[in-house]
RNA sequence: GGAGACGUAGCGAAGUGGCUAAACGCGGCAGACUGUAAAUCUGCUCCCUCCGGGUUCGGUGGUUCGAAACCACCCGUCUCCA
């Protein structure tokens, strides 16, 4: 018996995108949707009452993070991360696989897994795929992460083959490694660099071990727009069309959006939470920097389009000034309009496919946002 | 009234003869940020600018090939004693 699965509401006639749910322990969300990460078991900044408030879905949190602190046996004596963090909502653990990414100076990858230089201490740390999912297990998110690797752009085809390889073995030893399967389930990731074959490879091997959903890893990691929708377009063109569909690290609008129509169903990113922290909100009229003089003394809402907390009570001036205080509630403030910015964009991305009009919906968004080629 | 200390860019603060248009911090102005080693990082911050040039270290006048730095006087601030 599957602890997550998937069903499709509703096909947009215009589009092709669809809307769906995904059934987890911890209750069901609607796709498409986009995830929040709480790397640490805190999205950063907010309360989980606020991640409520906001819609938010799904929230991420991070094996490596947390297997080195607090470690592996306090979250299992936590009771697992919701008890730990007190999220009543799904959550999913990415495996590790970013880290051999981000931490590459400091890690040495082998068959049989990945040694980490603890960035706290120093000390020489190694994570396998049994490993990562044996930490996962005691995080206890519904979701769970096959260990991969994330491998740079641009690689060359020996180098994105080789781990895309690797990636798949990892993947059959990580889903044999689950303690849990009733409780929690398993997403492969579909890996292979900018290469077609390579990504049309994967996705058929991974189907063929029969995960409850599949993700697309690799992505935004530095390559231009028409890369990654090539390599998304490559790596859903293979998996089963009612299998929950992941895109990894992607939250820039443009990605979003475009996601959608490539019929993905899941999207997590930093960057709500990270450029709001440095001062930087989107809003239904394009980029803001809170920093800037022009705002010291605006004193109307960031974004009047925006139903979230911080644009219902506040105004641009008092996040100006929070922000100059180095104050964090401002922080606070601006990472739950961030969020919300992208929870909702969701939100009304559904409602345009229940309509019929995904096409329009998404000319309307880059059209009316003004965001430039980065989508943020 | 007496004794002493000190005045460096918006602020704080290094620098006590040339390597100093002047460290560093703050403040200010910009930029970056996509499965979070990120409440972080980068650039600019005397004036005009493309190379480059022009004026600076309380003020004035000296010493010197050369002064923010040494000397004299003046102005100002602070501390202590009366």
């Amino acid at each position: 018996m599957n602890p997550v699965t998937f069903e499709i509401t509703h096909v947009c006639k215009q589009s092709g995108a669809r809307t769906g749910i995904l059934h987890t322990p911890h209750g069901d969300v609607e796709t498409p949707m986009f995830m929040p990460v709480g790397t640490q078991a805190t999205v950063k900044f907010l309360s989980p009452e606020e991640l409520y408030d906001l819609g938010a879905g799904v929230v991420l949190a991070n094996t490596y993070h947390l297997w080195l602190r607090p470690g592996e046996e306090v979250l299992r004596k936590a009771g697992g991360v919701h008890k730990f963090m007190n999220y009543k909502g799904p959550m999913l653990t990415d495996s590790g696989g970013f880290q051999v990414f981000s931490l590459a100076d400091t890690r040495k990858i082998s068959e049989e897994g990945v040694t980490f230089k603890n960035v706290l201490n120093g000390d020489m740390l190694f994570l396998s795929p049994e490993k990562s999912i044996q930490i996962q297990n005691a995080i206890g998110a519904d979701i769970m992460m096959s260990f991969d690797e994330c491998i740079p752009y641009p690689a060359t085809y020996e180098y994105a083959k080789d781990s895309m390889l690797r990636t798949l073995r990892w993947a059959e030893r990580g889903k044999n490694a689950n303690q849990r399967p009733d409780e929690q389930a398993i997403f492969g990731i579909v890996q292979g660099g900018d290469y077609e074959d390579l990504r049309h490879y994967s996705a058929e091997k991974l189907v063929e071990m029969d995960f409850p959903g599949y993700a697309i890893g690799g992505t935004s990691v530095g390559e231009d727009k028409e890369t990654m929708y090539r390599m998304v377009a490559w790596s859903a063109e293979n998996l089963p069309y009612d299998k929950p569909r992941y895109l990894m690290g992607v939250g820039a609008v443009n990605d979003l959006l475009e996601a959608v129509s490539l019929n993905i169903d899941m999207c997590d990113c930093v960057l709500p939470t990270r450029i709001a922290r440095h001062g930087t909100l989107m809003t239904s009229h394009g980029r803001l920097n809170i920093r800037k003089a022009m705002y010291k003394e605006d004193f109307t809402p960031l974004d009047p389009e925006c139903d979230c907390y911080c644009c219902r009570n506040y105004t641009k001036a008092y996040l100006n000034h929070l922000f100059r205080c180095d104050e964090g509630f401002g922080t606070r403030l601006m990472s739950i309009h961030n969020t919300r910015f992208l929870v909702r964009l969701m939100e009304d991305a559904r409602r345009a496919i229940k309509a019929d009009r995904f096409n329009d919906f998404k000319h309307e968004v880059l059209t009316n946002m003004k965001f430039d080629e980065r989508g943020f």
